[in-house]
DNA sequence: AAATGCATGTAAGACGTTACATGATTTT
DNA sequence: AAAATCATGTAACGTCTTACATGCATTT
């Protein structure tokens, strides 16, 4: 029967028509593509670099593999939103890629476009939670907790990172945006663990009264 | 050159070969497979049932699709985890569906599961900070402020969806499940909502300053 | 000498979204 | 009579991960 559809349906509406027409002359830049425009503005040079730097900073909100990278350098270079050539160390072939004007240009678009910005969230936990009345309510408690430390984890990981960078250089000025995002990621999991630890307390409080 | 690359480089280091092995008998149960044998463990029928519930509740932390819904259903049915009967309501075909004893076993088994839980952000807003150095100032701060907006307006429609909620019954008892999840949700969106304001005000205060 | 790091890539397949197509039933 | 909702599905396309393959250079 319906009872949990009944109950649940109907809660939200979604309403979003896009306000932006794709419009241009330019077809569209892809994800990756942003990535990379993004990666060589800050200084990267090559495929193997912007697969290192998404790895150690922006895998934790956008990642990128190298299935996607390489392929996706060629074709804007087609675009011509950015220019390679072979910079051999020794006898290792590498290519070194850098923005072109219209690269620049594409990227400069993308920042200040006002389109609505990509935001979805894959969350295991949350799932498991959702669906955990049908486990027995010690693994309820135990998904509670497992979320919790990982998240934990990853805070302890980003402050790691946090001390070292801090310790560095790179606090502000012109890179300022990688340190800011730091701090946000920061925050961001912190409410994360601040989140599962409310939904354990209620969890607990709730077999204690039994 | 390599300044960005080198500063950010070896921050951090992954670390997380699987401990579990698939060890059995049974095929994978795939994430879309997850989620409908948890909707029809609360009490979802059809497909479109399934459908109507995951836009209403699980969307916000895992979306899913008729194009990923109607196939994994058959395939399901094939492995003997679900199985379905036709039902149509009049003239028009329906065909409702209910776990298999094995569907059951494989729902448990998930949730008992000890893996680590999938954890996947994209998160466009964040990409754009971290890039941000590429733009003009005050277009950072649109970034911001078009974040904050956005997560305030989710956690506006999740509070509006927990109101209709405990004006009506589902608490508390068996059906604690959607209602913590819930309950999360707003907490880890509060999270965001805040983490944004902080990205604000820590702009706004530099910005003073010059 | 071995291990690690630098560097580039491809192929297969899994996964997911979007748009389309169709038609019955219920509500307005 | 029209609009919304119920209900099922497919085809095409785009995205992403994983595993594999290769080989030079540097560090231990």
């Amino acid at each position: 029967m319906d009872a949990a559809g009944a109950r649940e349906r109907d809660l939200a509406r979604a309403s979003d028509p896009s306000p932006e027409k794709p419009s241009g002359t330019t077809a569209e830049l892809s994800a990756t593509g942003r990535v990379i425009l993004g990666m060589l503005a800050l200084g990267t040079e090559t495929g193997y670099d912007i697969k290192q730097l998404v790895d150690n900073s922006t895998r934790f909100f956008w990642a990128a593999s190298y299935g996607q990278i390489y392929p996706e350098l060629r074709r804007l270079e087609r675009q011509g939103l950015v220019a390679g050539r072979s910079r051999p160390s020794g006898a290792r072939a590498r290519t070194v890629y850098h923005l072109t004007d219209a690269g620049r240009d594409a990227l400069d678009a993308w920042l200040g476009s006002t389109r609505e910005p990509v935001w979805e969230l894959r969350d295991e936990g949350m799932l498991k939670l959702f669906f955990s009345d049908a486990a027995r309510p010690e693994q309820q408690l135990t998904i509670v907790r497992t979320m919790r430390d990982r998240q934990a984890r990853k805070l302890a990981e980003l402050r790691e990172i946090e001390g070292r960078v801090t310790e560095g250089r790179v606090t502000d000025g012109p890179q300022a945006g990688p340190h800011i995002t730091l701090q946000l990621g920061i925050a961001m999991t912190e409410g994360l663990v601040r989140a599962w630890e409310a939904a354990e307390r209620r969890l607990t409080s709730e077999n204690e009264r039994e």
